[in-house]
DNA sequence: TAATAAATGCACTTCCCTTGCATTAAATAA
DNA sequence: TTATTTAATGCAAGGGAAGTGCATTTATTA
C-alpha cells in the first residue's frame, strides 16, 4: 500500500485509482484546479466521477474549494493544519490576472475585519487579484 | 427633466424608462441586486434589456459589480466617492447566509494585505458571511 | 460464493451569463 | 418637418459549469 493510498484510507476515502490520480495530479500541480482542469488532464475520465471524487474529497477534508471569482470553482489540497472544516478558513487566496492560476497563500492570515452593530461573521474569503510571482517581471 | 435624468446624462447615459426604472428599482433597494431580481421585479421586462441596463450602468460608473461567492452576479448602485473605476475597490462586502441579501459595507475598508516577494496586487475582495443586522436576532 | 454497498459512466437538466440579429425608438442632419 | 443615422430593445439561441437520476460495474463483507 503506498503513502496516499494510506492517506486515502485514513481520511476514510475509498483508494480507487481514479482517485488516486486525482490526488496526485493535485499534489504535483502546487497551484488550486478547477474541475475542467482535471478533465483535461484525465481525457479517457468521466466528469461527474471527476466532480465526486472532488465533492468527496471536500466532505473527507482533503481539499476545499476557493472562490476566486472568476465563477468557476477551484480546489486547493488541504495543507496540514488547514482549518476549513471548522467556519472560518482563514487565509487568503491570489489570482494572476495574466496566467489566471490562483494560489492559496496558507501563510497569510486574513485579519480581524470589524463589522459594525448586529453583524455576525461566520466566514470570511478575501482574494487579491494581480500578478503572481512568475508574471509580475 | 427630473432628477434621475439628470444624473444619467451626466453619466453619458440616456434616460430610457428602463434605465430609469431600474435605477430608481436599485436605489429603493439598498441592498445589492441580481439581474433575477429585477426581471421578477419588473415582469414585462426582457431579460436581454436588463441585462444590458446594467452593463451599461457598470461601464459607466453607476453601478458596480460584486462577488458575493454565491455564484450568482450582484450589482450595486456606486455611492459618491465611489472608487470602483480606478483599479481597487476596496470596501468590503457581507452576505447573509440567512436571507441571502448582500449589503456594501462602504464604510468598512478593507486593511492593507501584504503579499508575498513578487507579488503585485491590482484588486482585492473581500465578502463576509454570516448573519446580517435583521437575521442575527 | 452470494449478498450488499460503493464507485463509476452516461444521459440529461438546470441555472446563469452572453451574443447575434432584426426591430423599434430616439437623436441629429438635411 | 422629413430623411438619415445611431442607439436601445425584444426575441431566439448558444455556451459553460454545476448538479442529479439511474443503470452498471467494481469492490467489500457476510
Amino acid at each position: 500500500m503506498t503513502e496516499i493510498e494510506r492517506f486515502l484510507e485514513d481520511k476514510k476515502v475509498r483508494p480507487t485509482a481514479m482517485r488516486i490520480l486525482v490526488y496526485k495530479y493535485m499534489a504535483k500541480r502546487q497551484i488550486s484546479v478547477a474541475l475542467s482542469d482535471i478533465e483535461n488532464a484525465f481525457t479517457k475520465a468521466e466528469r461527474t466521477t471527476l466532480y465526486r471524487t472532488l465533492k468527496t474529497f471536500e466532505e473527507n477534508g482533503i481539499v476545499h474549494q476557493i472562490d476566486d471569482g472568476t465563477g468557476i470553482t477551484k480546489y486547493a489540497l488541504c495543507e496540514i493544519g488547514c482549518n476549513c472544516e471548522i467556519e472560518q478558513d482563514l487565509h487568503l487566496h491570489f489570482h494572476c490576472n495574466n496566467c489566471q492560476e490562483t494560489v492559496c497563500l496558507t501563510a497569510h492570515k486574513i485579519p480581524h475585519i470589524n463589522l459594525p452593530e448586529g453583524y455576525l461573521a461566520k466566514d470570511v474569503n478575501l482574494v487579491v487579484k494581480g500578478l503572481c510571482k512568475n508574471c509580475s517581471n
